[in-house]
DNA sequence: TCTGGGGTCCTAGGACCC
DNA sequence: TCTGGGGTCCTAGGACCC
C-alpha cells in the first residue's frame, strides 16, 4: 500500500532548525580569534573524549567523540588548539543565541545547547530561504556564533537541511525543503544513519535489509516500518514524506529525573573519597532540583570500576525517599547509605553517579502521614542556593569538599575565560 | 598512563484487580 | 483432557538524542 502518508496534505506552517556550528569550539575562539583556521578541539570532562572540532580537525579527520589521549601527539604535531570544557560559558552564550532567536519569531523550542527549533514567522514564509539567510546574520553579529539553518514542514527533513547548510557554503548555511519541491535528490544523497532518530542499531538493521538511505527509508511501507522499529521509526519516515509528526514543543517542560555524575582523574578506592564524591553530585542534583521548583521522590547511588579494564566491577542502589524532598541535607544522608550498600574495597573505582527520581512538583505542599510537613531542611538549602548565588560562587558546603580531591576530574586545558569575560569581547553587541 | 555526561521515549512483560 | 479474560499500572531495558 505504499506510504499512505503522502495522501496526506502535507502542511502549510514551516518550520527551521537552527544549529550551532561547532558549537564550543567556536565559543572558545570568540576568545581566541586568532585560533582562526587553525585545528581547534574542546574535551569532555576529565578530558576524556573529544566532544567538538572545527571545520580543521574534522578535515583532519578526528571523530566525534574519540578517546583524546589517542590523537593527542598527532594534533599537537598538527599545531591544534585543545580546550578542556567550560559548560558554564557554553550555557550564557547559548542563553544569547537563543534570545536572539526569541526575538526574531512567535515560537521556539529550545532543543539542546546548540540547537532550537523555530516557527516561521508569517512574515518569512514567502521567502523562508531569504529569512533564514537574515536570521542567520542576525546571530552572528550579535553573539559571534555562526548557525547553519534549515527549513521544512518538519523536524526530521529540517535537520537533513540545516545539514546540507552547513556542508555547501554556495548556501550561505541556509538550505530548504519546501512542500511541493522534489526532495528526492538531496534524500538520495543522505545516509539511513545520517537521519535524526535513526541510530546505530536500526541504521545497521535497516542496510541489511537495504535500506541505505534516507530516501529508502521514507519509502519503505508503514506497517513494515512500525513492526521492526515502532511508531518511532514510522513517525520519522513519515517526517521525510513533509508530514509533521514531532510538533514544536514550545513549553519548557520540567525534568523527570535529574543526575550528577564525573569520571574521576585518579582511581579512588577508598569509602571515604567515593563518599565525598557521591555528596558533591548529591549537591549538584539537589541544586538544579531546586532550581525547576522539584522535589525527588527516589534517589539512586552508582559506581564502577573502569569499563575499559578487566574486572569490571559496577553496582548500583536505589533508596526512596519517604517524604518528596529537595533538602540537601535529606539527599546527602540518602546518597551515602546507598553508597555504604554497594561499595566493595580493593576496587578501583573510576565513576561514581547520583541520580534523582519521581520528581514532583514542589508547589503543592507535601504532607507527612500525620499532616506535618516534613520536607525537612528545604529551606536552609534554599538559603544556601542564595548566599551562594550572590556570592557568585559556592560559599557554603560541606568541609569535607575543600581542598584538592583526586576524584575531582581533569581539567588540564581550561582556558580560564569566566563568564565575566563575555562583557570585554569587542565585536558583539 | 590516558576512553564524557545528561537526558527522553517506547515496549514488553509481570503484578494486580475485577 | 485442561487452563478465564481483559484492563491498568509499573518497571526494566533498549533504543534514540545532543
Amino acid at each position: 500500500m505504499g506510504h499512505p502518508g503522502a495522501f496526506l496534505k502535507p502542511c502549510e506552517e514551516l518550520l527551521v532548525l537552527c544549529d550551532c556550528n561547532n558549537f564550543f569550539v567556536s565559543c572558545e575562539r570568540l576568545f581566541r580569534p586568532d585560533l582562526e583556521g587553525r585545528p581547534v578541539v574542546v574535551l569532555s570532562s576529565n578530558d576524556g573524549v573529544i566532544i567538538s572540532r572545527s571545520n580543521e580537525a574534522k578535515a583532519l579527520g578526528i571523530k566525534m567523540g574519540e578517546p583524546y589521549f589517542r590523537v593527542r601527539s598527532f594534533l599537537e604535531r598538527r599545531g591544534s588548539a585543545v580546550f578542556s570544557c567550560n559548560f558554564q560559558l557554553y550555557e550564557e552564550i547559548s542563553a544569547r543565541v537563543m534570545e536572539v532567536f526569541r526575538r526574531a519569531v512567535p515560537s521556539i523550542e529550545v532543543y539542546s545547547v546548540d540547537e532550537a527549533f523555530l516557527e516561521v514567522p508569517p512574515a518569512g514564509r514567502e521567502r523562508p530561504v531569504e529569512w533564514g539567510r537574515e536570521l542567520r546574520a542576525a546571530v552572528l553579529k550579535q553573539t559571534g556564533i555562526p548557525v547553519s539553518i534549515g527549513v521544512a514542514p518538519a523536524k526530521t527533513a529540517a535537520k537533513l537541511a540545516a545539514e546540507r547548510g552547513k556542508k555547501r557554503p554556495e548556501t550561505g548555511g541556509v538550505f530548504a525543503l519546501l512542500p511541493g519541491e522534489a526532495w528526492d535528490d538531496l534524500l538520495g544523497q543522505v545516509p539511513v544513519e545520517d537521519v535524526w532518530g535513526i541510530g546505530r542499531r536500526w541504521a545497521d538493521f535497516l542496510r541489511r535489509r537495504g535500506v541505505s538511505t534516507a530516501l529508502r527509508l521514507r519509502d519503505t511501507p508503514d506497517d513494515w516500518l512500525e513492526k521492526h522499529l515502532g511508531v518511532r521509526g514510522l513517525r520519522t519516515a513519515w517526517e521525510l514524506r513533509g508530514i509533521r509528526c514531532f510538533p514544536l514543543e514550545e513549553a519548557e517542560k520540567p525534568q523527570k529525573s535529574i543526575q550528577s555524575s564525573r569520571s574521576f582523574a585518579s582511581p579512588v578506592r577508598s569509602r571515604e573519597s567515593l563518599a565525598e564524591a557521591v555528596t558533591e553530585f548529591a549537591l549538584v542534583a539537589g541544586k538544579r532540583l531546586r532550581s525547576q521548583t522539584s522535589l525527588a521522590g527516589s534517589l539512586a547511588v552508582s559506581i564502577s570500576t573502569s569499563r575499559f579494564r578487566a574486572p569490571f566491577y559496577g553496582a548500583s542502589a536505589e533508596v526512596p525517599l519517604e517524604t518528596p524532598t529537595d533538602s540537601d541535607i535529606t539527599l546527602i544522608k540518602a546518597a551515602t547509605g546507598a553508597l555504604a550498600s554497594i561499595y566493595k574495597e580493593g576496587r578501583d573505582y573510576e565513576k561514581a553517579a547520583v541520580c534523582l527520581g519521581r520528581l514532583s512538583s514542589a508547589e503543592a505542599v507535601q504532607l507527612g502521614l500525620f499532616g506535618e510537613k516534613t520536607n525537612r531542611g528545604s529551606a536552609l538549602s534554599r538559603a544556601a542556593d542564595r548566599l551562594n548565588e550572590q556570592a557568585g560562587r559556592r560559599l557554603l558546603l560541606p568541609a569535607a569538599l575543600l581542598g584538592e580531591k583526586e576524584w575531582r576530574p581533569r581539567k588540564d586545558r581550561h582556558s580560564g575565560v569566566r563568564l565575566e569575560d563575555l562583557g570585554t569581547l569587542p565585536a558583539i553587541s
